[in-house]
DNA sequence: ATCATTCGATGAGTTTTGTTCATGTTAATT
DNA sequence: AATTAACATGAACAAAACTCATCGAATGAT
C-alpha cells in the first residue's frame, strides 16, 4: 500500500537533498525517516533510491513515484484547505487561471464586485501552468480558465464572456498614428513589442503577419503592460493589445490605437471550467458576473 | 491530514451503502470503521456524513471528498501495479486509449508485433473515457491516445502515424456503386449508417454533408464494424469508413468503396502522449512501430 | 594520510495509533 | 412490543511509528 505519507517522504527527500534535512522538514528524527524509507522499499519490493556514497539518487521507480507525488500531494493539500473552509462555513476558493496576459486588467474588474457579491468565496489567481491552462483545468489545479482559445472537448465547458478588438498601439507622433488602419507591410520596418509567449499564441502573428508572409524588423519581449506602453509612448516600438486596455491608458500616455487591417482583428475571451463544476453556484455566479461587466 | 485510507473509507462506505458492509469489504470490524469515521470527522472538523436515521448520507464536504477519492485512488492503484512490475523486472503497461471506432482494427495489427518486440511490456486498451481521450491523457488514465483529432497544447505531443482515405461504402448493386465519386446531394435519399458518436465527430457530416447543407434521408447508428458492413452489403444503407478497412472486407462481402467528393476525404490517425513520457523507450517504440505498419 | 564531521543504518525501547471485543443506543420492521 | 439491523462507545490489546543511543562509511579539511 502506497500511502500519502510515503509520497510526502519521497518528495521531501528529493527536495531537501538528504534524509537528514528531509527529516527536519517533516518534523521527524533522521532515524524515523530512515526506518520509514526502509519500510517503503521493503513493502513495495523495489529500490526507490540507489545509495551512491551517501547521496540518495532516485531510481526509475523512484522517479515515477516522485512524479506521482507532485501530481497527487497538491490535490490532498487543496482538499484540506477546502475542508478548513467548509469547517468555517465558507463556500470555497475559486482558483482562476489566466492564459492571456492583458486579461489580467479585465479580471481585476470582475473580481472586485465578485468578492462583495460572494463574501464567503475566496478568489485565487494563477498564471503559470506546467501543462498549459487546459492541463491545469483537467488536473484540478484551477477551477476556471480565462483564455482566448476555447477547447470544446468532453468534460470542459467554455463560455464566451467578452468581445474586444485587438489593435496596434503606436505613439501619437508615430508615422502610422494617422492611418485609418495598418497593413502587414507597414510593420516590416517596425519594432514589435509583445508579451513573452510562444509566437503561435500571438494573434498579430497568427492572424495578421504570417498569413501575409510578413515579419517585423525586430521583435522585443516585455513582461508588463505598463512598461510595454511606456516603450510604445516613447516611440521605441509598437504593440498589439486590446482596444479597451489601450483606451484606459490613453489619458496618461501619448499613445494611439490603430486598426489592424481594414476590418480589424476581433477577439473573444472565454471562461472555461469542468463540466462537473457546471452547477456550482459560486462558479456560475462568476461567469454571469463576468458576462455583465462592460469595459 | 487526509490520508489515502480515509479516501478509501469514503469511497467504500458510499459504494457499499453502509458502514457495516464497507467494514466487511475493507476486512475490518464494524467497530474499527466506526472509530475511523469518527476520527476523520474530528480531524477535519467537518461532518462528512449526515446521519439520517440509520442511513449515512454524504454532506457537501463528503461529496467533494468522494470525487477526490474517485480521482486519486485509481492513481494509487495504478502506481502499485507499476511498482509490482518494476519489482518483477517488467517495463510497464502501455495504456492505450481509442477515440476512433475503426482504428481498433488497425491497432490490433500494431499490438501483435509490439508485444513480441517488447516482451516485458503489457498493453491495455481502453475505449470509454468520462472526460474524453484528452482528459484521460491529462488525468493519467491512459498513456497513449489513438485519435483522428490531435490537440497541440502544452504538455501533449501528437505524432501522425497513418494516412488513409475516408470513403463511402455501398453494396455492389447500389446505384452509387459505379460512380467515380459521390456528391453530398447523392446522399439526400440514402440511409447513412455510422458509429454511435456525436455528429460533430463524424467526418462525413463535418467535411462533406454540412458544408454543402445536405443531410441523409435517415441516420442509423450501429456499434460494430462487422454488422455495419453486413447492413451495407444487404443494401440497407451506406456508411463512411476508411478505405483500407473496407478493402479487408471486400473479399467476403458484396460491398464497394466510392470516393467522397471529387478529391476524396483525406484523414490521418495520430498518437498522442504526455510530453513527460516522450523519452520512455517502450512508448517511443510503439510510435515508431505504428508508423512502420502498412495496411 | 589523518582526523573531525556529516550522513545514513540499525536495534532496543517507548509512544502512538489502530483494531477488536463486548456492549449500548437508536431507528426501522413485523 | 418484540425483533432486527445498523451505528456508537469504552476498555483492552496489538501493531505501527517514533526516539534514543550508537555504529560504520563517506567526505572534506588540515
Amino acid at each position: 500500500m502506497i500511502d500519502r505519507s510515503d509520497l510526502a517522504v519521497i518528495r521531501e527527500v528529493e527536495r531537501s537533498g538528504s534524509v537528514t534535512a528531509a527529516a527536519d522538514a517533516l518534523c521527524l528524527t533522521q532515524s524515523a525517516l530512515s526506518h520509514t524509507i526502509k519500510k517503503i522499499e521493503r513493502h513495495l519490493g523495489v529500490a526507490i533510491w540507489s545509495r551512491e556514497g551517501r547521496r540518495m539518487r532516485l531510481t526509475q521507480a523512484g522517479q515515477y513515484l516522485l512524479s506521482l507525488s507532485n501530481r497527487l500531494l497538491p490535490q490532498f493539500e487543496h482538499a484540506e484547505e477546502r475542508m478548513k473552509q467548509f469547517a468555517l462555513g465558507q463556500r470555497g476558493t475559486l482558483r482562476v487561471g489566466m492564459e492571456c496576459h492583458p486579461c489580467y486588467q479585465w479580471l481585476l474588474k470582475v473580481v472586485a464586485p465578485y468578492l462583495s457579491t460572494w463574501p464567503d468565496v475566496d478568489v485565487d489567481v494563477k498564471q503559470k501552468f506546467q501543462f498549459g491552462g487546459i492541463g491545469a483545468l483537467f488536473g484540478h489545479e484551477i477551477d476556471l480558465l480565462v483564455t482566448p482559445d476555447p477547447l470544446y472537448r468532453a468534460g470542459l465547458i467554455f463560455a464566451p464572456v467578452f468581445d474586444y478588438e485587438q489593435i496596434l498601439v503606436v505613439s501619437q507622433s508615430h508615422p502610422l498614428a494617422d492611418k485609418a488602419y495598418v497593413t502587414p507591410k507597414h510593420l516590416a520596418d517596425q519594432v514589435l513589442i509583445t508579451y513573452p509567449v510562444e509566437i503561435e499564441r500571438l494573434d498579430i502573428y497568427n492572424q495578421f503577419l504570417l498569413p501575409a508572409g510578413q515579419a517585423p524588423k525586430r521583435h522585443k519581449v516585455i513582461e508588463t503592460t505598463d512598461i510595454m506602453l511606456q516603450m510604445v509612448a516613447s516611440g521605441r516600438g509598437v504593440a498589439a493589445l486590446p482596444r479597451w486596455l489601450v483606451n484606459e491608458y490613453a489619458s496618461k500616455l501619448a499613445i494611439k490605437a490603430v486598426k489592424l487591417g481594414r476590418s480589424g482583428i476581433a477577439k473573444q475571451i472565454f471562461l472555461g471550467f469542468r463540466q462537473t463544476n457546471a452547477e456550482l453556484d459560486y462558479l456560475k455566479g462568476f461567469v454571469t458576473l463576468a458576462h455583465s461587466i462592460q469595459t
